[in-house]
DNA sequence: TTTATAGTTAGACTTAGTCTAAATTTAAAC
DNA sequence: GTTTAAATTTAGACTAAGTCTAACTATAAA
């Protein structure tokens, strides 16, 4: 499993414009594999338990580094913290206030919207849409 | 101006089920007179600024009354920082990364969502459409 | 007036994230 | 292989937003 993945991920990073240091591998390994949101704490938390030691620095350069490259995207769920997104792809979130959970709303359109389906035993808290602007 | 002000204000809040104390009603007088975004930090200032003497506690707990009361929202915007809204409304917002400023997108359909027009000299750099779920 | 309750306060504390300057790694040149 | 230069990583100090605590103050009710 290791030899193949480590390779494939190296790539990645560098088709990307990434060099592939030992953490940033570390790091694409932890996350690549499959879709998945995180923040830089339990990212850093996960590398600690599989005995990898990168530095909180490092976690956060990384991830900054990685969403510049577009391989990761931010997410902004909550006003306390970072959420990060390995799925690129456009698409929406659920985000449970009572368990924290946040799952994907894959490919929405405006008509979906409408009529919304949502887990079962929730109601819908509130619906924030934010259109962020840069200017050109 | 301000005796009007003032009584209309402590109206609302005593409607609302908040207590009209002192630093309640300098609070909601910085705030109802017109619909506006600001922080828990540009709040303070904006009280001190005017020779209102509010501590940080205070602000953050009638924040968070207001909140509860629906007296104003909670916008998540960024993941450092928790903004209001005094437009309680149900709206969406543009937010400029580049200059921080953040406007009503009011009354927005999803139909509109597909041929949005956004202000001049800026570009869309992503959307964001999250669902906040509760249990029941 | 007293007493109980609610609200406010300063400042210590927490948490997420940034910054810095030194140490390490790597690539390239010799 | 060594040396050198550039990029990366690191620990830990620092910052900013927000929470907590325990003492103090104001208010309401008896």
């Amino acid at each position: 499993m290791n030899k193949k993945m480590t390779s494939t991920h190296a790539l990645k990073l560098k088709n990307s414009g990434v060099y592939p240091t030992a953490q940033r591998l570390a790091i694409a390994d932890m996350l690549f594999d499959r879709h998945q949101h995180f923040t830089a704490d339990s990212l850093q938390e996960a590398l600690i338990f599989n005995g990898i030691k990168v530095s909180k620095a490092t976690v956060y350069n990384t991830l900054k580094l990685f969403v510049e490259k577009g391989l990761v995207n931010e997410l902004v769920i909550d006003s306390q913290k970072c959420f990060y997104d390995t799925n690129t792809s456009h698409h929406h979130h659920f985000y449970n206030i009572d368990t924290g959970e946040l799952t994907d709303i894959e490919s929405i359109t405006p008509k979906m919207l409408e009529s919304l389906s949502i887990p079962e035993g929730t109601t819908i808290d509130n619906i924030d849409l934010v259109v962020r602007l840069r200017n050109h």
